[in-house]
DNA sequence: GTCTGGCAGATTGGATACAATAATCAATAT
DNA sequence: ATATTGATTATTGTATCCAATCTGCCAGAC
């Protein structure tokens, strides 16, 4: 047999997967401002593709709740209220205490060296664009090790309609430090393989981020 | 202002939607076998559309779970492993019976009525292909008091993958019975607005059925 | 002045047509 | 006989085109 790095040209993306994506994270980093249409034309002129990968990737992401969807009328990048926002914390508080219990037996070192990797890069990064990748990659290398795939994929469709107010409500607050260190004690509590402490740490640590961001919503709704 | 029951007209049903409906249900009712391939050539004649709304409905049901997809290969149906069936249980038991807590303080007398209407309809149900959708009712009725309507939607997205197990499971095991005394036990605790004792009798129905559900799979997988 | 109806442009939903890829199978070479 | 190659067919992905619907505007009726 040859040596070749084989990669699986089957998972190649295709124009509708790209689009998809593309979308998806300009809706989630916030360039694509609540209630902005998305027009299937401008959008295909952007990728130099026809319309129909475009409506495909629009009726993706109406299904993560990212965008809504009127007949005839188009997609609109979807907003949230108040009290869509405090359910989606509470979503949070129930499910990601127990997804880093149940990781932190399982968990292995190479991840910890990884998920510590993020934390410092976290530390030492100033620019807030990256803080809510950075956040992601050091939770979801914890989470990973638990092996409950359908608890992070939910968990990571909350966040997906949370990051943006998140990321404007973290320069707002500066909440960074506040994060950084309980991100470090979590990682303790995990290299400790103490998992209730880990569990509770991370509840805390969604309970100040709501916190903080209710507190903010005023200022973040204008 | 007019006295009329208005329907919002801009959500009458496109072709796409109503293909994707369509597959959905066959899918949820195990109409469609594990593994079975989706053609869209196929799908589309019986439908009598061409193929764009039936790539929108399958790319929708590959974004809920329940088909997938590999480039120029097309959808098949989607089943579950022990783990990721195990994995479902254990978020309806973490998700469920704090949706119910909550919904308990909330709830009417009129949603009250209408439960038990869907328990008695079930308990009287002999057909058990109606088993799945009346107990989704039922449970629905309740939840939906606590308007906690993303815990709801993914608590959905769990049942979809897991209803066609459970209805063969519900068989195998002549399990109805115990299901409809249970259901009378949590509507009981919800007329007495015991939010507590509701929520630990649906955790205990949870266990109940993942029990039975873990012992039959082998049964089911063959 | 206000309301109604209808036209014109813009935009979406869907059908048809074509291109790219996978699957199947016969033909050939070793 | 077996393995490899090349052609044929089936199926998916995308582009182009047409039809249905929405939006904004203007003319006319009252």
């Amino acid at each position: 047999m040859m040596k070749l790095n084989a990669v699986d040209i089957s998972k190649t993306a295709s124009a509708s997967s790209i689009v998809f994506e593309e979308l998806r994270r300009a809706i989630i980093n916030g360039d694509l401002a609540v209630g902005a249409a998305l027009r299937q034309d401008e959008i295909a002129n952007l990728f130099n593709v026809s319309r129909i990968p475009v409506r495909e990737a629009l009726s993706r992401l109406e299904e993560q709740g990212l965008v809504r969807t009127q007949r005839y009328k188009g997609a609109v990048v979807s907003g949230l209220s108040a009290e869509e926002a405090t359910e989606l914390f509470d979503f949070r508080l129930l499910v990601e205490p127990e997804i880093i219990r149940r990781a932190v037996p399982l968990i292995s070192q190479a991840a910890l060296n990884r998920a510590r990797g993020f934390c410092k890069t976290f530390s030492e990064s100033t620019d807030p664009m990256n803080w809510g990748d950075l956040n992601r990659d050091f939770h979801s290398e914890i989470y990973k090790a638990s092996r409950l795939k359908f608890h992070m994929e939910v968990v990571d469709k909350a966040m997906n309609r949370l990051d943006r107010y998140l990321r404007a409500q973290l320069v707002l607050s500066n909440g960074m430090e506040q994060a950084n260190q309980e991100h470090f004690e979590i990682l303790e509590a995990c290299e400790a393989g103490d998992a209730d402490k880990a569990s509770e740490l991370t509840a805390n640590h969604i309970k100040g981020v709501k916190e903080s961001f209710l507190k903010h919503l005023n200022i973040l709704q204008s």
